[in-house]
DNA sequence: CTCAAAATGAGTTGCGTACCTCAAAACACA
DNA sequence: TGTGTTTTGAGGTACGCAACTCATTTTGAG
């Protein structure tokens, strides 16, 4: 029986810090030294067990250091205090890690306040420096917030952004998707969706002033210019996210273009855009792309009256956000890879 | 300045065995036999110990478990032998994370064999008993193999079936997605994207003896047949997954009928299929979407020849299947949402 | 060369669990 | 009642590392 099958080990034989000693001829105590940048230690023995550490690819053993340490390490999540789904959803997909987080002897604790008011959010952060491990913070990008991440950061805090960037900052991670590249996937499917047919395209955002809106519609328009000449984009409506705003101004909009066969709402407001459509009797005609699954677009899809959602899965911001942090605390790489948050595409037959 | 903000733990304190020997009234030793399930322990003890565990929702320090049993944990994976670029980005995931195995100490080996032969698989799978704490296995649905599978499991080794699944065996797991549901996905995307206009649609597969592509084909028209009817779906073409067979076979398809509008490809080969669009010159009226991003379909996208890629993530695939064994493993309960694999619809602008 | 400062070695303790041994207690049955 | 069996307790050791103390050696400045 032909067998011909080759096996092959992905990892290396497992050294101690003993061995590591051994092979640097210094003691267990230098050792250590090094590894924790303890004081007291010529450069040139650093260089040697540095070496030693490099030559034999060691990785210290998670669970031994872990056990070791003793105290349990400490998470912040800083929240939007209003009634967000989507933070809703990050903040119960929290919930389910509780029997993984416990068992790592991890404390994640939610934090909610005005994260759009830049002094209220920056205080907010102020408070939690020393009491905490790490900080997962849905950010607003303005002086006072950045300032107030350097901070923790100085302090030896790990920080990660969730959702919103703000890459001005020394934050050590962001945890979101390229909003630019969103607005892109939203333009081309609306434009593939529209097919040969030429017209308008609306766009209801939340407020341009956003950061992650802006940079949607930006992405959205690049698509729009270069791509579908027999598309025009009509103005930027503002709903500011508020259902009733959203559907006066789309109905208004509706009523003066009929030749309109694109649609594509940046933010929330789901609920009132998708009245101005039906209501108009032309949610079969019209092209309509929009933001994360939710209870609501989820029953949109289905029922054909969205086509296609743009997604970022909160469930994975959420454990990727924890799993950054402790990786970060741990001095363990980040598997960039695993923790990218991806833009999903969602239609209805692969609704999740 | 008001700072409104509420603050919420999600772990529970940290009790540790000897508290729950303590809550139990017994001693360190029964706790230890009743959560080994070792012998010689009253019904009623046991009764009493796992009430202790209960109430207290105690979760073992996973550190010190895996600290304390000392011997690493090797993990196998069986892969199809060929050189298919789908498991090579698999496997090339896994070595990615060989220092986070290394520091876990995991051992991972790749196990390189004939999947399609049903005895060779069940005769490879027959030869790991023992040797391995889990194994995850690309697997025929075949008697031969399910068996296999099932002596495994008895004999105590964590199985989980990867990318396509043997859902009669009793795999603990199945890392992979729902081809039937990525097949309505994919009949939904050419039909959208056909748009207004009403033609045939052609179907390139491996073959249809494959459980996945007969499962994607078998989505596929369901969605065609109830939803776009002004589209005829052709017989399938079996391409055999080469390029070679398939350009030939598409190529004479696509002679004799004028008004092909949507082409799905379901496997491999596709080089050929593409080969034979563009030769006849057709690729842009065409709707075109095939399986995974590789670094051919990512040159087809940006090209504007494929028009859409259904791709079930290879680095997560990976991932999630370390993680899941490492949890069956441990006794840790798994996080269904975070290694369920999503079908993912990629387009030109987001690609990853 | 002397002496203090810096660098290093040697050792201890403890983290929470797994796994083991041996003795003692409780029990079942005749 | 005694005997044999089952159940339970008590305790130890080990895992690899963090974090610490204290003694000893090396170094460099004067």
């Amino acid at each position: 029986m032909a067998q011909e099958s080759y096996s092959d080990t992905l990892t290396a034989t497992a050294l101690t810090l003993k061995d590591i000693a051994r092979e640097a001829g210094v003691s267990l105590a230098t050792v250590d030294r090094v590894l924790h940048n303890r004081p007291g230690v010529r450069p040139d023995t650093v260089r040697r067990v540095k070496e030693a550490i490099e030559r034999n690819s060691f990785q210290p053993h998670v669970a031994a250091a872990e056990l070791a340490r003793g105290r349990a390490r400490r998470f912040a999540f800083v929240m939007p205090s209003g009634p967000n789904p989507f933070m809703q959803q990050i903040e119960a997909y929290l919930g389910e890690m509780s029997a993984w987080l416990s068992a790592r002897r991890l404390a994640v604790e939610m934090v909610a306040t005005d994260v759009f008011d830049p002094s209220v959010l920056a205080a907010s952060l102020e408070t939690l420096s020393g009491d905490y491990d790490g900080v997962a913070v849905v950010a607003l990008d303005h002086p006072g917030v950045r300032a107030a991440i350097n901070d923790l950061v100085d302090a030896g805090t790990k920080v990660v952004t969730l959702v919103s960037d703000v890459p001005s900052s020394r934050r050590h991670h962001y945890v979101g998707i390229d909003n630019i590249a969103a607005g892109r996937t939203a333009g081309a499917l609306v434009g593939r969706l529209v097919g040969q047919r030429s017209g308008k395209v609306a766009i209801v955002a939340g407020s341009q002033g956003l950061r992650d809106h802006a940079e949607r519609i930006f992405g959205f328009n690049q698509v729009m210019a270069s791509e579908f000449p027999g598309l025009t984009v009509l103005p930027v409506l503002e709903g500011r996210d508020e259902d009733e705003r959203s559907e006066q101004l789309l109905a208004r909009l509706l009523g003066r273009h009929a030749d309109i066969v694109g649609l594509y709402n940046v933010g929330a407001g789901t609920q009132g855009v998708a009245k101005a459509l039906s209501d108009a009797g032309r949610d079969k005609q019209v092209a309509f792309v929009g933001h994360d699954v939710t209870a609501l677009t989820r029953r949109l899809l289905l029922q054909g009256v969205m086509d296609a959602a743009i997604s970022q899965n909160p469930g994975h911001e959420a454990r990727a956000a924890v799993r950054v942090l402790l990786a970060l605390a741990r001095g363990e790489p980040i598997l960039r890879e695993q923790e990218k948050i991806r833009i999903d595409i969602v239609m209805r037959d692969n609704l999740p």
